[in-house]
DNA sequence: TTGTACGCGTTATCAT
DNA sequence: ATGATAACGCGTACAA
């Protein structure tokens, strides 16, 4: 009893193992009435292709490495789901490398690991071009690369339009009345896990402000924290002129915002508009107002231009945008 | 200019493959000298074997699967750090499957790709009891499996003795003097990532006051969450009568009430003794008394517990047990 | 102790 | 369109 081969369902089909790979790969050279047999033999036999052997004999891993950093939960599921769905489509398994801390990264991209043996890098949110140009040993991955959620010159990328997302809310709150606020979110000091997005989303929402012939009457700044966000929170609204419309960043700024007037008991919409961005899980129940992103879509995207380059494709690096959609909930009307 | 093969490092060593083979598996029966020249081909050659050759050839994937939850990152980077050690030593690959929710794992278990790749498992800190005995549809993985801080009858498993590290803070703390008090975890009410570990803290340090003919004047909870642990510290210290030592059952409490502590003017080891659980990085540095875990060491003989199995170690299940250490810093004297 | 030859399960290259 | 068959790189039984 064990495990079906590819000559298994060759025999079981009346066919010759060549053309159970065809079927397998769709080499398209093959009958549909054989295919469909061939198709039958496999469900049968309940047969899965031993990745290994096909491995060797492609002479490609018909892996991919997936680089991923361990932060919020939330937008690296739905990321990896785009990304594993599109791979799994393409039958390549997908190997996972949490970079919990700067020393992993450089173990896992020292020469000899699993992020060398694959076909393609994907790396998400990372900054390229500070990773391999600092001093660091870190030495260039060789194989096609593809960044996700991050967006540099040079390589295949598929980026969040994060000044897009920042305006679309100016615009929005321009036109709510109230005196405007903002609440950032701190760059991180570490330089692996510099990213962009909250400047972009800054300078989105203040160029929209600044063009609706409005200004922002005041900017606060938290780190990635529930704590400090309440805290800014709470200093914010002691010192906002009501009614106030606030931008914040991120959700979790706003949902430390959501909090912190419902201790006041400032009514919402009326005293308070605020705006998230990121359209967590929970953000629907609370009725916050947020950008969602089309995250899942990305991740697939980025997959795609890594398959395609897989396939042979050349070409100058192309990249993808994706726009955040403002989602209008109770918390800002 | 392709990549060196077996083939190429026998030749270059003057001997068969099969020779080359036996001293990349210490195959014992290989002369001493002629082992030198080999290795010395394989160093001047830079050769690294084809894994994938070797998985087909063996039979075997030689590849582990670790699931790990994505929570806390310090704990399961010294976590991981163990494991791969030891597999790295065994010429094992290491696949990481970071379960940031629940579909995901019946996704992992389900596919085909874990069953295929791995030779065993390691789950981390899962009940597996509950994860195979509920009416879930996650059928249980064949090959050998090992618990890694987590304890379950009928599996090998690697776990930390939580109860000790409470019944240790708990001595220690009686003899401090001064008002008892003590913080706990909320349980996370997502059975996929239930843990005791809290729990077991919480009896062993109970045990040891009572032992001590002493008791806890107060205990808080709150959950792992920055914002949280600082209210709770809030009211703790609102309300506790100084002298007093409070057991944080992890540092992240531990911290909040290091800040509290702080904005109130209050001085540690005289109006305020505190015990953390966890060592964090920064512990050392804030002087906080904490305990520290030998998590690399638990991972590094779970990695073990998994090898010998994978050799053909037939018998009962073993526990590994490991013990918490106290470290003493300024925070309580 | 060591070399040779076979087999692992698949893809790719031929003929047909 | 399809069936043989040769790789792919390594582990291992067997012979020497």
């Amino acid at each position: 009893m064990h495990k079906p081969t590819i000559q298994d369902v060759a025999r079981r089909a009346g066919v010759g193992v060549g053309t159970v790979s065809r079927v397998l790969n769709n080499h398209a050279a093959v009958r549909a009435s054989t295919r469909e047999s061939v198709l039958g033999a496999i469900a049968e036999l309940n047969y899965t292709p031993n990745p290994h052997a096909r491995r060797i004999a492609g002479g490609k891993s018909y892996t991919i490495s997936v680089l991923l950093p361990v932060v919020t939960t939330e937008f690296y599921v739905r990321l990896l789901d785009g990304l594993e769905h599109a791979f799994q489509e393409a039958r390549y398994d997908v190997a996972i490398f949490p970079l919990l801390d700067r020393s992993r990264l450089e173990r896992y991209l020292g020469s000899h690991t699993l992020a060398y043996q694959a076909d393609g890098l994907v790396m998400a949110t990372y900054n390229l071009t500070q990773m391999f140009q600092q001093g660091t040993n870190i030495r260039p991955y060789s194989g096609p690369t593809v960044l996700v959620d991050a967006f540099a010159e040079g390589v295949d990328c598929a980026y969040m339009d994060n000044v897009l997302g920042g305006r679309v809310a100016g615009e929005y709150a321009s036109q709510l009345g109230g005196q405007l606020y903002a609440v950032w979110v701190e760059t991180e000091l570490d330089q692996l896990f510099t990213t962009r997005v909250f400047d972009d989303r800054r300078s989105g929402f203040m160029e929209a402000v600044e063009q609706a012939g409005q200004t922002v009457r005041g900017e606060y700044t938290s780190s990635f924290d529930s704590l400090n966000a309440r805290m800014v929170a709470v200093q914010l609204l002691d010192e906002a002129v009501l009614p106030a419309t606030v931008f914040a960043s991120a959700d979790l700024l706003a949902g430390a915002l959501l909090d912190e007037a419902q201790a006041r008991g400032l009514q919402l919409g009326r005293d308070l508009r605020v705006i998230g961005f990121d359209d967590q899980p929970w953000a629907q129940g609370r009725g916050l107002t947020t950008l969602h992103q089309p995250v899942e879509a990305m991740g697939y995207e980025a997959a795609q231009l890594l398959l395609t380059r897989l396939s042979g494709h050349e070409g100058p690096p192309r990249a993808r945008r994706f726009e955040p959609r403002l989602v209008v909930r109770s918390s800002s009307q």
